[in-house]
DNA sequence: GTCTATACATTGATAGAC
DNA sequence: GTCTATCAATGTATAGAC
């Protein structure tokens, strides 16, 4: 038997995998722009040509990370709604949506490098504009299912279901910005705390503070 | 008198702030790096060389724009803490929060574009690096202000507050991401909607949804 | 799978006239 | 305040040898 992580055969050289995870590292220091195929070769090593027998283009990176991405997060919506256990009972609304937002902070903890990248993408090009359009996809999804809830009786229903949802993400892709793997703070732990904000919200139940009786 | 907003004087020529404006919107729609010089010129229908008689380089745009949204962002904190009205009693932590927190709302809408440019920047260059150290001043104080909010038990405290913070301002800052001038939310319903789902939830205050009764 | 060498466009910025 | 002309540097990408 090879060892393990062994490239492709032979040779010293990456294969496709570890070439994009390298650029998607760059790309999310530097900016998609501002990372040159020149930096990228220095990172790893080899030469500007050699990434091109990888990549067919710079470009080319940017979509397969994109993919990566969004693919991970296609998979938590599919799953929150087809994976009842064994019976065919359909979850309700709200537990459907727990699961959402527990999946979701967790493909982004574990694809922190490509839903990073994805969450920054402006739609500059074709590819990123097919990226942009995915994720829409995805947030009417989820905005359906908050309608669903709302009727359910679940969740309150004196805010728009698409700011709420716009909301609700916010917070959760803003995890991107400083999470950090080997933290404190671990993805089950953090999950928790976000359904407990978005759900219970961060006020005592006690009275709130009143000024205290005059002297 | 001479007409409203007319430039500096003679000419038909553009002044630094109408430079700034254009070039900040131009960062936001490609991003700074992907943003060249030569596209500034074209959408303010001058040449390059006359953008460079306003501003020293491409950088000191930028660095001016961010200027622009850290002074009004510190403003709101300033103001949480100072401005109890005409008596010299302080509010309480909740209270200042909530300014905080509204007052983090209005600023993004009304200075959109300066706020969503300083929320992408990623720290390449000193100027950029000496914006994020602003950010990080106004977010550990902020963290300060959660903390005096817990202790004096308006807030739950089983959530790091450090957490805690950068869930709430992952929230509000996403609004850039979305809200456009004119749509259906203005300012103030966005402050309330914010302010209701961070302390009070989504979650219905009658008693959770639980399966149906058997048949 | 990697290399050197190179093509060729675009970049940020400057010089100096009007 | 704006222009034309120009610069050196850097950008992406390719050719062809090993």
């Amino acid at each position: 038997m090879p060892e393990l992580a062994e490239p492709r055969r032979g040779r010293p050289g990456y294969d496709q995998a570890a070439v994009l995870d390298v650029a998607v590292a760059a790309f999310n220091e530097y900016g998609y722009d501002a990372t040159s195929v020149a930096v990228l070769a220095d990172r790893l090593g080899i030469s500007k040509s050699a990434i091109y027998h990888h990549f067919a283009s710079k470009e080319a990176l940017l979509e397969m990370a994109l993919d990566r991405a969004l693919t991970s997060l296609e998979g938590v919506l599919a799953e929150a709604d087809a994976a009842p256990g064994e019976q065919a009972a359909a979850l309700s609304a709200a537990d459907r949506l727990d699961r959402v937002l527990r999946g979701a902070v967790h493909v982004l903890v574990e694809d922190l490098p490509s839903v990073t990248l994805l969450l920054r993408v402006r739609g500059n090009t074709d590819v990123e504009r097919r990226a942009l359009a995915r994720r829409r996809t995805f947030d009417r999804e989820v905005t359906a299912l908050l309608t669903e809830a709302r009727e359910e009786g679940s969740l309150r229903s004196d805010i728009d279901a698409r700011v709420v949802e716009r909301l609700l993400f916010g917070m959760i892709n803003s995890i991107v910005e400083w999470y950090r793997p080997g933290g404190p703070e671990d993805a089950d732990r953090l999950a928790d705390d976000v359904i407990a904000v978005a759900l219970d919200g961060l006020r005592t139940s006690a009275p709130r503070v009143s000024p205290p009786p005059a002297p």
